[in-house]
DNA sequence: TGACCATGCAGAAACGTGTCTGTCAACGCG
DNA sequence: CGCGTTGACAGACACGTTTCTGCATGGTCA
């Protein structure tokens, strides 16, 4: 006791410890324990009376200390994929920032935090922060990173589902076959006879199957495929890859662009043609921003949720981190979602097509 | 040592530890500890004897107990102000996304990992992990997150200069006001007669001083103020504001926006009221977006650089974390950039679009 | 040859918490 | 009255590091 007291370093510079709570309230460490996290067997008035010391301290236990005893930190690492030189697109497109936000706040209401770190990084950075499991945005072919996390027995969850056969507790995505076939339907009910694509040269799983679903798409309905790649995070490359994609001799006559910046990228090139949209050509892209609803014309999007996506992602992590053995399968498919505009209607309706909506899509 | 040995749980299901390590090779767990760290005076021979043995256990030193024993985590927590119920708003805007990703590539950089955090969260959160200091965008007048964290000795440092007097340990910011007057100078070289200003509800700083620097600009050269005011966080109030802006009856010739989605918002709203731009209004918003290059006509911007403030901020803070005395002021001013388009120019130089090009070219 | 220092390494004390084990008193019951 | 049982709490250990202190050894110099 008196022990306790002079073991702190004479100063009153260090923050209260659960010693100090204790020899001011008069009782021992475990009944400070105890008492301030529900556990034991106390009376009503010893745990009033230890939590209103506690309070009138400001006694905050250690997170590292709670950390290394229990085995358990409450942190949750958010990890994407990387592109050259920077770190790491983060939010290059507004999927990522919406999906992480959701993330954080499912996170949040569960009492973890989420902790932004790079795909490719060196192991000290990685091992210098105690996670509980970590979400992996679009994990590459065999990403080491995942693999030396599961070796850790460490939970990993992804969003898109895992290439290849990398050892994922759990993913979610969408179904990007299906969007892509109910988008070219979308458009060919609209009048369209040869519809381009506007896709990318990495290797990614979205960019992948979607592109073979328009291929198959394609060879199904007997159309030749019309399509420009490109690497998806240059967006000077976007704009290039639009206009050469309008400049063909088989121009299409109605465009599907896998990514969030095609729809400003087609219109302008559109502009510089003397293409009218969507008289002249029909146009839909993959984005989560809302300025398509404002463009001239509205542009039809495919949405992928990720609002959805990030509130799974982190529900099935922190499941498996709490040993919580949901019956539910360890692969969830969140469905897309097409906002029909101006864009891809030949015959545009008078009345509203999409009702005012509110800005809370949920 | 052999308790070392049996201490273990019998099964191997443990990660490996330091006193593994240093049985396997032979030393003590000084030696381990020195080796790895490059800390002691140790004949290279052990060191990488050491390191290797290490490497063939996979062993990773563990985090919390790391950080229980140095009191340093290598976690820094960034904290956005919230609106409403969603916990935060995050990437409403570009703004934040940039910021946001600047920071984590410059904290990874150091060593550090950032930790997203809400302003407005139960203390459970807050301390259930242990942080070395915290970025705090635009804190509210008297946060009193802020103040907790003060109090508790951490370095804490704001993007946005802080309200009141909120004891932050240094901020970056811009100069709103200056960059507003710049913006009204350059609207009235180009022949604005009457600029008007959309403009939020919020108290921040920000809007504030944006706000006032507007005012004080009118008083100055004799114009009536013409603004509106609007729920910033509310897309949907956005697009009614811009549109009650061109509805006045002493309707603007030229508009300001002070919000990233204004430029699309006011350009719908121009449309419908059959004003061209930039030949009947002139238009400049504060943004981050690229999507206002391909707009139609493509829209002056004020970019704020969030990038840079973002580096600044935690450069700053870990400066302070590390106790390196920096002899910079801990007031940091990042300049703003003007991006001059079509829609602020009244007389559009002959920008030489490239002509439809033949589609042989490969 | 003894004093002294540099070197290479081991032992043990923290860091602050959660929790297992155990003690002591009171109490019901035969 | 003896004894098992239960409530309320204290003591002590373990979590896995970092680091302070200290011991042995061998070489150098007076």
């Amino acid at each position: 006791m008196s022990r306790a007291e002079t073991s702190r370093r004479g100063g009153r510079s260090s923050r209260a410890g659960i010693r100090d709570v204790a020899a001011a309230a008069g009782v021992s460490i475990t009944t400070v324990s105890d008492a301030l996290n529900g556990k034991g067997r106390l009376p009503d008035a010893t745990r009033r009376h230890v939590r209103e010391v506690a309070d009138r301290l400001g006694y905050r236990p250690s997170a590292a200390a709670r950390t290394l005893r229990t085995g358990k930190s409450g942190l949750i690492g958010l990890t994407v994929t990387t592109y050259g030189d920077e770190p790491f697109t983060f939010t290059e497109f507004a999927y990522f920032a919406e999906m992480a936000r959701a993330a954080t706040s499912a996170a949040l209401a569960r009492g973890y935090a989420l902790v932004i770190l790079p795909a490719t990084s060196r192991h000290d950075v990685w091992s210098n922060v105690a996670l509980d499991g970590t979400v992996v945005i679009d994990p590459s072919d065999q990403d080491p990173v995942v693999s030396e996390l599961v070796r850790q027995g460490l939970p990993v969850v992804s969003d898109g589902r895992p290439a290849g056969s990398l050892p994922v507790t759990a993913w979610v995505d969408n179904d990007h076959e299906a969007a892509v076939l109910g988008i070219l339907d979308h458009l060919a009910d609209a009048g369209a006879r040869r519809i381009g694509l506007l896709t990318g040269t990495t290797t990614d799983t979205y960019t992948h199957l979607s592109t073979t679903a328009y291929l198959r798409w394609c060879e199904r309905v007997g159309q030749d495929p019309v399509y420009e790649a490109y690497p998806a995070h240059d967006p000077c490359a976007g704009a290039v890859a639009a206009d050469r994609l309008l400049a063909r001799p088989d121009r299409p006559d109605a465009v599907y662009g896998l990514f969030d910046p095609n729809g400003t990228d087609l219109l302008a090139a559109a502009r510089r043609y003397g293409l009218r949209v969507p008289d002249d050509l029909l146009l839909v892209c993959c984005s989560e921003s809302t300025v398509y609803a404002n463009t001239e014309p509205p542009i039809t999007t495919l949405s992928l949720k990720p609002r959805r996506i990030g509130t799974a992602v982190v529900q099935l992590l922190i499941d498996a981190i709490e040993g919580v053995d949901s019956e539910q399968p360890v692969e969830q498919v969140i469905p897309t979602e097409l906002i029909v505009r101006t864009s891809s209607q030949r015959r545009p309706p008078r009345t509203t097509v999409s009702p005012p909506r509110s800005p809370e899509n949920r």
